[in-house]
RNA sequence: GGCGGGGUAGCCAAGUGGUAAGGCAGGGGACUGCAAAUCCCCCAUUCACGGGUUCGAUUCCCGUCCCCGCCUCCA
């Protein structure tokens, strides 16, 4: 069994076949930084991520690499707007932008490189295609020969002669062919520049990805991440520009993540109907969002929709639940993976047939089912019981902490924290309660069982007493 | 118009040429003083619609309808 993949140039599932044995080379669009992270950025954090965290766990060595495209028409209009330097902008939201991702728990890249780092690169690039007669230079700009490039279109699967559009295109009068693209753009008054060749000018957008891949991670990588709005023109391009100039196969795999919808629109910057990231993960916590990420195969369109990020907090509760329980009724005993193991197998043929997430939470939850069938015997003593339960439990940890980052132990250690903080006051009160319990003063009792809960202390009455814990996730808000 | 993805129970969502995972919500029961957590049971004879291939299709083919994305910046 090994990992399969969807990859969008030939539009099949295809298994991982890396460049090297046991290596991975991975190389992710990153963001223009000229504004705050929305969801939908999310999604492609949490979706290369998730490649990323499987690669590593199944034994790979694994390089990620995300660019950060920190010059930009929208970053130069913001700046323009704010009457500040570009580069100001660019530092302000690549920031936030790490901030962000930090937070909803995706390992930073091993390189990051920025686009303005990489002149030198890119116009070599370009050189290398002028000199070959595939690009040309016209008043300080340099154009792609689209029609130079045979295979233009076999990521998109589009035909040349179908795509001519006529209608708004863009530097119309200086190119050959409407379908040629900028590859270096002649300055203008009072913007960033940099000295070239044909002229002081600042690189195209699609130029950096062909040439930053490259130099990070070499002629023919491995998988090739971004979102499926990416595919035509930013990744044809990438494609034309790299194979023009050095044949060969640029990308070996290419994986692209659907959208996030809000409604019946994709969430995009501009239609306008973006939700912050950093406030989304804030409300809602890394694990349930996570999760919501995870509730659909990458490729397939997402809603971002209270209701189901309200469904994605439960299951974190579920998961944390067992775990908590799981470990009280286990002990100090050791566990025995053995019931666990046919929940890994499970989860690892999901996860192996083109990370299907949903199948492998799916499987997750019958890791979950399996643990609590036992829980009973294993909260009254019996051995056996107390290791498969801890089996489970570190199974789950496991897998959903190492490779779905839905930060089971860290929600757990977050409320053990709060629970320290607040436990003799609740003890106290408990004691209380447990007098009253004993009187059969059922409404004083449950007036204090109530104040707790308010205060996010969950009380749960057993044959031995009560029982308590902090509720691991602050509850969602609910606007309805 | 071109290219691509999709239409599976109240909702979300896997999946397979042989008669539909999982979750959420809901209903019933056990446990509880009541809860909570947990357990048991129920919850799509049916997979947009119409044809076709087949012993048999939700799964393959053709057509129709609807939704979404890309074709201009976009994760």
């Amino acid at each position: 069994m090994s990992l399969v993949l969807y990859d969008t140039l030939r539009r099949d599932k295809v298994p991982f076949s890396p460049r090297t044995e046991g290596v991975a080379a991975i190389y992710v669009c990153g963001p223009t930084v000229q504004s705050e992270a929305h969801v939908g950025h999310g999604r492609l954090g949490v979706v290369t991520d998730l490649l990323r965290r499987y690669l590593a766990y199944r034994g790979y060595d694994v390089t990620f690499v995300q660019n950060v495209t920190d010059i930009d028409d929208k970053i130069i209009l913001r700046a323009r707007r704010e009457q500040v330097d570009p580069a100001e902008i660019a530092t302000r939201y690549t920031r936030a932008w790490n901030r962000t991702m930090e937070a909803l728990g995706i390992l930073p890249p091993d390189i990051q490189p920025f686009a303005t780092g990489h002149l030198l690169e890119m116009q070599q690039l370009i050189q290398e295609l002028i000199d070959q007669d595939k690009a040309y230079a016209v008043d300080g700009d340099v154009f792609f020969r689209v029609r130079s490039f045979p295979d233009y279109g076999k990521l998109s699967r589009r035909q040349v002669d179908d795509m001519q559009q006529g209608e708004d295109v863009v530097d119309a009068d200086r190119k050959e062919d409407p379908l040629d693209f900028a590859m270096w753009k002649t300055a203008k008054p009072d913007e960033p520049s940099w000295p070239s060749p044909w002229g002081d000018g600042r690189p195209g957008w699609h130029i950096e990805c062909s040439a930053m891949a490259a130099k990070h991670l070499g002629e023919g990588f491995d998988i090739h991440c971004g979102g499926l709005d990416l595919v035509f023109p930013h990744h044809e391009n990438e494609i034309a520009q790299h194979e023009a100039a050095h044949g060969g196969t640029f990308v070996r795999h290419w994986v692209h993540n659907g959208m996030v919808r809000m409604g019946d629109d994709k969430m995009s910057k501009s239609i306008g109907n973006v939700v912050s990231l950093e406030e989304a993960v804030g409300l809602w916590g890394v694990g349930p969002m996570r999760l919501w990420y995870l509730s659909a195969q990458h490729r397939t369109p997402l809603t971002f929709e209270t209701e189901r990020l309200r469904d994605a907090h439960s299951v974190h509760q579920r998961f944390t639940t067992f775990v908590r329980s799981a470990r009280a009724a286990a002990g100090e005993t050791e566990p025995d993976a053995t019931v666990a193991q046919t929940h890994r197998d499970a989860f690892i043929a999901a996860m192996d047939d083109d990370l299907n997430a949903p199948a492998a939470v799916a499987a997750l939850h019958e890791l979950v089912s399996d643990g609590n069938d036992r829980l009973g015997r294993a909260s009254s003593g019996d051995a056996t019981a107390q290791a498969e339960v801890a089996g489970l439990a570190a199974l789950l940890v496991e897998l959903g902490d190492e490779v779905l980052g839905i930060g089971l132990d860290a929600a757990l250690a977050d409320a053990a924290a709060l629970e320290q903080r607040v436990a003799p006051v609740v003890q106290s009160l408990l004691e209380s309660r447990a007098k009253a319990r004993a009187d059969r003063d059922f409404a004083t009792a449950d007036a204090i069982r109530d104040q707790l809960t308010a205060a996010g202390i969950v009380v749960e009455d057993g044959p031995s007493g009560a029982r308590w814990y902090a509720t691991v996730q602050a509850p969602p808000a609910l606007d309805d």
